[in-house]
DNA sequence: GCTAACTGAGCA
DNA sequence: GCTCAGTTAGCG
C-alpha cells in the first residue's frame, strides 16, 4: 500500500553526504567568527512562544558588532535550529554555559529599545499575570520600522519652568493638590488618588502635574483610556508646557509614527508621554510620574496574554522606579480605593462646599410619564427651563434605534430565524434586522404566539433623539454615539444624545445633563454592574457647567444612584469594597480563571493541587470548554499568581494541551 | 515551537 | 548491522 518511492541507494548516500557537508560547514562557521575583544557574551532573551524558555540564554558576539549588540538591542539569533528575535539583556566577560556558544545571527538595530527598567517591570508584569515576559515585551516593544529608524531625530527636549500660577487654576477646589504639586516640582514623589469634581477641566490638570514633574527635570507618562482623551490632554499639555516636549503613544497612530515616537522616548528626546494603555511601558528616561485617568474603563485592560491591567502596570512602576503616582477620574473604583484605605496612596478630592456649587444632582422617577416617553415631568420642567440658553446632555445607555426587540404580546425575546441572534430596528422605517448576522426578517412571527407586532424594550440613541425632538420642537438635537462620536457640542441651546462614552464635550459646559434608563446598567448580571453604572454617569454628568443640574430617571432606592445624588464616589467604593470583602471577591481577594479543553484542565488543576488558602471553585463548562475560578486572600495573591506561572512553565515544559491562565479577569 | 538525537521494530 | 518511523530532550 506505500505509495513512497522507494529511494536509491545512491540518492540515499548523496543526500547523507550532503547533510555531513552541511553540518561541517555549520562547525567551520562557528569555528570561522572570532569574538568581541571585549564583552564577547551577549545575554539574550528569545522571542519564544514557551512559558518554560522565559530564561536568557547565551550567545558569542562576533568582534564585527562588538558595538552594535548593546543592551537592549534587537537581534536574531539560532535557537533551536532557526532563526528568532531576541534582545540583549547584558554583556558579559564570559559565559556560565558549559557548552559551545553559537554567534548572534544578526544584530537588527543598535537601536536602545529595551531599557533595563522595562525589562524589570516586563519581569513584575509576567509575574503577577502568570504570563511569559515576551508576551510582556510584545505589548511594550512596538515592532521595528527602519526607514523610521535612520531618519534624524527630533531635537532633545528644553527644560520648561512650572507655572504654579497656571497649577492651582487647573487644580482649583480640590486639596491638596497645591502641596501635591510643589511636591511633584520639587523632585518628590507623591502618590495619590484624585476624585475630579464635576466640571473641572481634568486634560488642564494632568498638564499641569506632568509640567511640574518636567520642571523637576523628571519625565511623566500620563495613560488614558482612548483616543478622544489622548487628543483633549494632547491639546492641554500644549497649552502647558508648548510643542516640542511630548509624544502621543497610541495603537491607531501607524508603524512608522508609533515608532519615529517611540523612539523619542526611547532616545531621551521626549520625556512626557501620553498614550493609551500599552504606553505605561514606555521607556521615559528619568521617570518621575505616572498617572492613569479613569482606571475603571475597561479599556485600560489588555485584551492580549497576559492580560495586564495599565493600572496595574502602573502600580508595579510607581514602586520599581520610585516614582509620583496618580490615580484620576470622577469615578473612584475599589482598587484605588483600597490605595487610598491601605495608605499607601493620599486622597485629593473637591471639599463638600465645592461639590455643591458645582452641581445640583436630582432624581426624577420613572413613572410618572407624562409625556408618553421616558422623561419625566421633573426632568422634562428642568430641560424646558436650560434649553432657553445652554445646550443639555441626555445620556441613554445603549446605541442604534431599537437594540432588542420583544414580541408585542407575550415579550419573548425577537430572535434571528437563522442564527437566532437578537433582532433590532436600525431606524423608524427598517424591517426587523439581526444584531449578529444582519439577515433582515421583515415578516417575522413569533414562535411563541403567533402574533406579529413587536414592542422595543429598549430604545437606542437614536429613537431618544427622535422622542426628544418631537417634545421639544425647534432645539437642534445631535447624536454621538455607536459608530458615530462625535468630540464636541456647538455651545448655545440644543439637545445633544449621546451613549456611554461617546459624549462629546461642550465648551462651556452643559447646562444639564439627563440620565436616561438607569434601571438598564443595574439590572447587568456583572460584578461591576454597579460600580460600571456610577462611573458612566459620573463622567456625563461631570461635563456639566458651574452650577449646572443633573437629573438621574430612576428608583431613588438605588446606591449607585444616591451616590450619584451626593457626588460620593469614594463612599460608594468603600461600600462596595466592603460588600466585596464579604462576599469573597476582588479587591480584598486575587481570583485567577484557568480555562481550556476539558481533559487539560482536570489535569493542570491536579497540577496545581491545593496551595495554601486558594479555593478552587469549579470547574464548569463555557461553551466547548471548562473553566475554574481560583480565589484567595489578597495577601496570597503573589503566591497564586507564582504557582499559576509556574504550573504554565511545567506544562509547557511537559509539551501538555495549553490552558489559558487570566489573573484578575475584568469580569466574570 | 523546532530540530536532532535516540529508541526499538522490522528486516537481511 | 542497518534503516526508518516514532518519540523525546533540550534548545546557549
Amino acid at each position: 500500500m506505500s505509495d513512497e518511492p522507494e529511494m536509491l541507494p545512491g540518492l540515499r548516500a548523496a543526500v547523507a553526504d550532503s547533510k555531513a557537508k552541511a553540518a561541517a560547514t555549520r562547525a567551520r562557521k562557528a569555528a570561522a567568527v572570532v569574538p568581541a575583544a571585549t564583552d564577547p557574551v551577549a545575554q539574550v532573551l528569545v522571542d519564544l512562544p514557551l512559558a518554560h524558555l522565559d530564561r536568557p540564554f547565551d550567545y558569542l558576539v562576533p568582534a564585527q558588532h562588538a558595538d552594535d549588540a548593546v543592551p537592549g538591542a534587537r537581534v536574531k539569533v539560532r535557537f533551536a535550529g532557526q532563526d528568532v528575535d531576541g534582545f540583549v539583556l547584558a554583556r558579559m566577560p564570559a559565559s556560565e554555559h558549559a557548552g559551545r556558544l553559537a554567534p548572534l545571527r544578526r544584530v537588527v538595530s543598535a537601536e536602545h529599545v529595551l531599557a533595563a527598567e522595562i525589562v524589570t517591570l516586563a519581569g513584575a508584569v509576567a509575574e503577577r499575570y502568570a504570563g511569559s515576559r515576551a508576551d510582556v515585551l510584545r505589548l511594550a516593544v512596538p515592532p521595528r520600522h527602519a526607514t523610521t529608524e535612520r531618519q534624524p531625530s527630533v531635537p532633545r527636549d528644553p527644560p520648561v519652568t512650572a507655572d504654579p500660577d497656571a497649577g492651582a487654576r487647573a487644580w482649583a477646589g480640590h486639596e491638596p493638590a497645591g502641596s501635591y504639586l510643589a511636591h511633584l516640582a520639587d523632585g518628590g514623589s507623591p502618590r495619590a488618588v484624585w476624585s475630579a469634581a464635576p466640571g473641572s477641566d481634568w486634560p488642564a490638570a494632568l498638564a499641569q502635574a506632568a509640567a511640574h514633574t518636567h520642571a523637576s527635570g523628571r519625565g511623566a507618562l500620563l495613560v488614558v483610556p482612548d483616543h478622544r482623551d489622548v487628543a483633549r490632554v494632547d491639546a492641554a499639555l500644549t497649552e502647558a508646557v508648548g510643542e516640542g516636549h511630548h509624544v502621543m503613544l497610541t495603537a491607531e497612530a501607524g508603524p512608522a509614527a508609533r515608532y519615529r515616537d517611540f523612539l523619542a522616548v526611547a532616545r531621551g528626546h521626549r520625556r512626557i508621554v501620553l498614550g493609551t494603555r500599552a504606553a505605561a511601558f514606555a521607556p521615559v528616561h528619568d521617570l518621575g510620574l505616572v498617572v492613569i485617568w479613569d482606571d475603571g474603563d475597561d479599556l485600560h485592560a489588555e485584551p492580549r496574554a497576559p492580560y495586564p491591567h495599565a493600572r496595574e502596570v502602573l502600580l508595579l512602576r510607581a514602586e520599581q522606579q520610585q516614582t509620583a503616582l496618580l490615580v484620576g477620574g470622577f469615578a473612584r473604583t475599589v482598587e484605588a480605593q483600597q490605595l487610598v484605605r491601605t495608605g499607601w496612596a493620599h486622597e485629593i478630592a473637591a471639599p463638600r462646599s465645592v461639590l455643591r456649587e458645582q452641581v445640583t444632582v436630582t432624581i426624577a422617577e420613572s413613572g410618572e410619564r407624562d409625556h408618553g416617553t421616558r422623561v419625566p415631568r421633573g426632568a422634562y420642567d428642568v430641560l424646558r427651563a436650560v434649553l432657553a440658553t445652554d445646550p443639555v446632555l441626555v445620556q441613554t445607555p445603549r446605541a442604534g434605534y431599537a437594540p432588542s426587540l420583544a414580541c408585542e404580546r407575550c415579550r419573548t425575546p425577537a430572535r434571528c430565524g437563522r442564527c437566532s441572534g437578537p433582532l433590532e430596528l436600525a431606524g423608524p422605517a427598517d424591517p426587523p434586522r439581526c444584531r449578529w448576522c444582519g439577515a433582515q426578517d421583515p415578516a417575522w412571527t413569533c414562535p411563541e404566539c403567533g402574533h406579529r407586532g413587536l414592542r422595543a424594550p429598549v430604545v437606542g440613541e437614536g429613537r431618544t433623539a427622535e422622542e426628544l425632538g418631537r417634545m421639544f420642537p425647534g432645539v437642534p438635537v445631535l447624536s454621538s454615539g455607536g459608530d458615530q462620536v462625535r468630540a464636541t457640542a456647538p455651545d448655545g441651546p440644543g439637545l445633544v444624545v449621546a451613549t456611554p462614552g461617546a459624549e462629546p464635550v461642550a465648551t462651556g459646559g452643559y447646562g444639564a445633563v439627563l440620565l436616561l434608563d438607569t434601571w438598564l446598567p443595574l439590572g447587568r448580571a456583572d460584578l461591576r454592574a454597579e460600580e460600571e453604572a456610577l462611573r458612566r454617569w459620573l463622567n456625563a454628568a461631570a461635563l456639566v457647567r458651574p452650577g449646572g443640574r443633573v437629573v438621574a430617571v430612576g428608583s431613588p432606592e438605588h446606591h449607585a444612584l444616591q451616590a450619584l445624588v451626593r457626588w460620593d464616589p469614594a463612599g460608594f467604593a468603600e461600600r462596595e469594597s466592603a460588600q466585596r470583602t464579604e462576599a469573597q471577591l476582588p479587591p480584598a481577594y486575587r481570583l485567577a480563571t484557568v480555562t481550556g479543553d476539558p481533559g487539560a484542565l482536570d489535569d493542570a488543576l491536579t497540577l496545581l493541587g491545593a496551595p495554601d488558602g486558594v479555593d478552587v471553585l469549579g470547574p464548569v463548562p463555557v461553551g466547548d470548554e471548562s473553566r475554574a475560578v481560583l480565589r484567595t486572600p489578597r495577601a496570597r495573591g503573589a503566591a497564586l499568581s507564582h504557582a499559576l506561572g509556574e504550573l504554565q512553565r511545567v506544562r509547557s515544559a511537559r509539551k501538555l494541551d495549553a490552558v489559558r491562565v487570566q489573573v484578575d479577569p475584568p469580569t466574570l
